[in-house]
DNA sequence: TTTCTGATCTTCT
DNA sequence: GAAGATCAGAAAC
């Protein structure tokens, strides 16, 4: 034992989580989130700044129902549902009533990663990311279709397959990942400041010359860079 | 290996 | 009514 416990190593508190999002990013590198049986170790992560101040952040035209958790104590969880079919974490950052986070854009998986590859599966197979959250055990899944299996790098690579690798939801928004929950932070292997790059946020259309995206140079698990495309309708 | 497109639905103006 | 903090698969090269 303590093979695990060593990578993971103690719950971060919440004055970890009291800073800006631009500094709270860099220093989350490295960190362990964990649900469950699956742990993730952070490589990529984006900080989404004040009311206002990012126009790129779901909080800059104000505070709504949707974002009302990112208003909320540091240290807790904020999911949001986007296009449709992908959820996204957050960490929420800065003291109560501000309105900051971190996204958590990518990581690899240091734990359960068979876990992790059956809710893969499971979402991609048509249904849209399905919790299964409570149940940590159920670990039995069907292989993906043509017999290819998910490398262990793509488990947890960008913001929806990390949420689906940790069966994050909704159902978790505004959850406390300092307290006793089912989601904690550990405090990992923090990432010597040498490999820690950053550069614009992906996929965003405002903002997009604020350098607050945060990932460790070289690890096969960070997302390639993608700038904004306007979709199209027909 | 890179580029492009369709799928899907919540949120906000 | 339009846009969006995305992803997977197909097509092109």
């Amino acid at each position: 034992m303590g093979e695990f416990g060593e990578l993971i190593g103690d719950p971060l508190d919440r004055e970890f989580f009291d800073r800006p999002a631009e500094e709270v990013a860099p220093d989350l590198l490295g960190r362990v989130i964990a649900h469950g049986p699956v742990a993730v170790r952070l490589t990529e992560v984006e900080a989404y700044g004040l009311p206002g101040q990012d126009p790129a952040s779901h909080v800059y035209r104000g505070r709504t129902e949707r974002n009302a958790v990112m208003f909320g104590a540091p240290g807790h969880l904020y999911v949001y549902f986007t296009y449709g079919m992908h959820h996204c974490a957050n960490l929420v950052c800065l003291p109560e009533g501000t309105g900051s986070a971190v996204l958590l854009r990518a990581g690899e998986v240091i734990r359960g990663a068979e876990v992790a590859r059956a809710r893969r599966a499971a979402a991609g197979n048509g249904n849209a990311v399905n919790g299964g959250a409570g149940d940590g055990g159920a670990g039995e899944g069907d292989a993906p279709p043509g017999g290819r299996s998910i490398p262990d790098r793509d488990l947890a690579r960008g913001p929806a397959r990390l949420a689906v690798a940790l069966a994050l939801t909704r159902e978790h928004n505004g959850l406390d990942c300092c307290g006793s929950g089912p989601v904690r932070v550990f405090t990992g292997e923090p990432v010597s400041p040498e490999l820690i790059r950053s550069g614009p946020r992906v996929g965003v259309s405002a903002g997009r010359e604020i350098p607050w995206r945060f990932w460790v140079d070289g690890h096969p698990t960070v997302s390639p860079y993608r700038p904004h495309v306007p979709r199209q309708r027909t």
